[in-house]
RNA sequence: CGGAGCGUGGCGCAGUCCGGUUAGCGCACUAGACUGGGGGUCUAGGGGCCGCCGGUUCAAAUCCGGCCGCUCCGACCA
């Protein structure tokens, strides 16, 4: 028997650990604050990676690859840039035994090594729009490390564009954003909220900072991906120039976004329960995993067959693993596959191969019923489709449960305090009144959303006039 | 860096206060038999510089000192 994993409602960062490492998504490894990403862990990141890449190339855009390494004088060129990384860096200081005449940082993040190259490219408004993305690991010395939401070195797409126009590098930010929100809404089944980061929480070089932001399963707020317009703020200081259709020269305008491996621990965070990991269907790299089931050594024979035909229909149309390990019983595979979250287990033994049928039972809900032979094919399809549907409307429900409108600043602590979640209150715009709250409540302004009906108010700390309402919650 | 806790077969722990001969348990592992619809049973096995270094002692997993590492909670962050 396996230990069991601490109950979600008990310890919740206790659950997160226990669920990443019994379901082997990934392990603690011999360097401090990595991780050793395992194979089902790597997997759901191939999976996220193929559905990204694809929406990425649909919209324009090419992948490419950048050194690790980033001169230490690049780096310090964008003044907000250098202050918001620099802390957090790897240096490097010796290569082939010597000292090195100019110290090389791990990338943090690739704006300043790209864009050096950028200048090199880009000549002419016909050069433009230059829509590049990269997958690259990249380092940030972090204090404190969680697997996966936050690790030395981590996995990530980082997209580096470069437009002739304000206009178009804007479109462009707005345009990926919906892509990340398509992506968490359609694909991990995790419903998003949009809006713009806080100057204070905006990205170090950027003009303005969009995002999209998720509840977790304890009500704590996950930022989720980050697009952002960076004006012209670093082909200024990296020189990327080209010629107008006017003639003219001028500075292109860029954007950058990202999202990393961190994109896991949502899917744990959202979905997972008490029994582990739950995948939405569009994650798994198997949709459903079939479990042949015997009492008699001559029955085995039969109910393989059977097995075995089933599955090589059912992959004409999804994923569908075949465990017929002999060393497990049934019921051992049975929590085995619950643990790592496959989403749908198809049983199949003698009583249903004389019924001509087979045993569902979903992971969502843990519902059992029988399904014929005849319907297999189109039923699997189904529930799969409603398992990613009910894990989406479970979420968005959750949310919606735990998101509270409030104008009382001494109700917002307090239940902010008790039981947590998301606020919606006013906010006048002031850094000040942000960073009180900040640090009276531990909670910090997430975003201020898009959709929101513009209503004046009054700000939910200083009583001053406000345009929007924000949503305020703890983040990890 | 501050606070808390933990280092004992692969994993989880007991033993440590109060030193004493072969260091124990559960799980996992190996072999075999019976088994198989929610973590099966039995039998027989293998596997340990008790985190590291030093000290006290006739004798140290156990007492003392130092060091190292990890996890959790706070200050920075995708």
């Amino acid at each position: 028997m396996k230990e069991k994993i601490t109950k979600r409602s008990t310890d919740f960062s206790r659950w997160y650990t226990d669920v990443i490492l019994q379901a082997e998504l990934a392990d603690y490894s011999p360097v401090k604050g990595c991780m050793v990403i395992r194979p089902n862990g790597y997997a759901v990141w191939e999976k996220m990676q193929s559905i990204l890449d694809r929406m990425f190339k649909e919209t324009g855009h090419q992948n490419a690859y950048f050194p690790l390494f980033i001169p230490e004088s690049f780096l310090k060129k964008e003044a907000d840039h250098v202050e918001g990384f620099a802390p957090e860096c790897a240096v490097v200081t010796y290569g082939g035994g010597k000292k090195l005449d100019e110290n090389l940082y791990v990338r943090p993040t690739s704006e300043t090594i790209m864009y050096a190259m950028y200048a090199k490219w880009i000549h002419s408004y016909r050069d433009l729009p230059l829509l590049i993305n990269q997958w690259a690991n990249v380092v940030r010395w972090e204090l404190r490390t969680r697997l996966f939401l936050r690790t030395t070195e981590f996995l990530w797409q980082e997209g580096h564009t470069a437009h002739a126009t304000y206009d178009e590098a804007e479109e462009e930010t707005l345009k990926i954003l919906e892509i990340y929100t398509e992506f968490y809404e359609k694909y991990m089944a995790v419903p998003v909220l949009r809006g713009l980061k806080t100057e204070s929480e905006k990205f170090a070089g950027a003009l303005r900072t969009y995002c999209v932001e998720a509840m977790m399963g304890d009500k704590k707020a996950l930022q989720g991906g980050t697009s952002h317009n960076l004006g012209q703020n670093f082909s200024k200081v990296f020189d990327v120039k080209f010629q107008t259709r006017e003639g003219k020269i001028d500075y292109v305008w860029q954007t950058s976004w990202g999202v990393s491996t961190r994109l896991i621990g949502a899917l744990v965070m959202v979905h997972g329960d008490d029994n582990g990991l739950c995948l939405p269907p569009k994650m798994a790299s198997n949709q459903a995993v079939v479990i042949p089931i015997w009492r008699e050594e001559d029955e085995k024979p039969s109910v393989l067959e059977v097995a075995n035909r089933l599955v090589r229909n059912l992959n004409k149309k999804v994923s569908v693993k075949l465990d017929d390990r002999e060393h497990y019983t049934p019921g051992w595979k049975f929590y085995e596959w619950e643990l790592k979250g496959i989403p749908l287990r198809i049983e199949l033994g003698p009583k249903d191969i004389e019924k001509e049928s087979v045993l569902f039972a979903r992971r969502d809900t843990r519902d059992k019923f029988q399904v014929s032979w005849d319907e297999l094919s189109y039923k699997t399809e189904q529930v799969l489709e409603e398992i990613q549907k009910n894990l989406f409307n479970r979420a968005l429900k959750f949310r919606e449960d735990n998101t509270f409108t409030i104008d009382d600043y001494n109700e917002f602590k307090e239940r902010n305090n008790v039981e947590g979640g998301f606020f919606s209150v006013h906010w006048c715009g002031s850094p000040s009144c942000e960073e009180k709250i900040q640090k009276e409540t531990k909670a910090t302004i997430r975003l201020i959303p898009f959709e929101q009906q513009t209503k004046q108010g009054k700000c939910i700390y200083c009583n001053a006039a406000s345009e929007h309402r924000v949503i305020i919650a703890k983040a990890y």
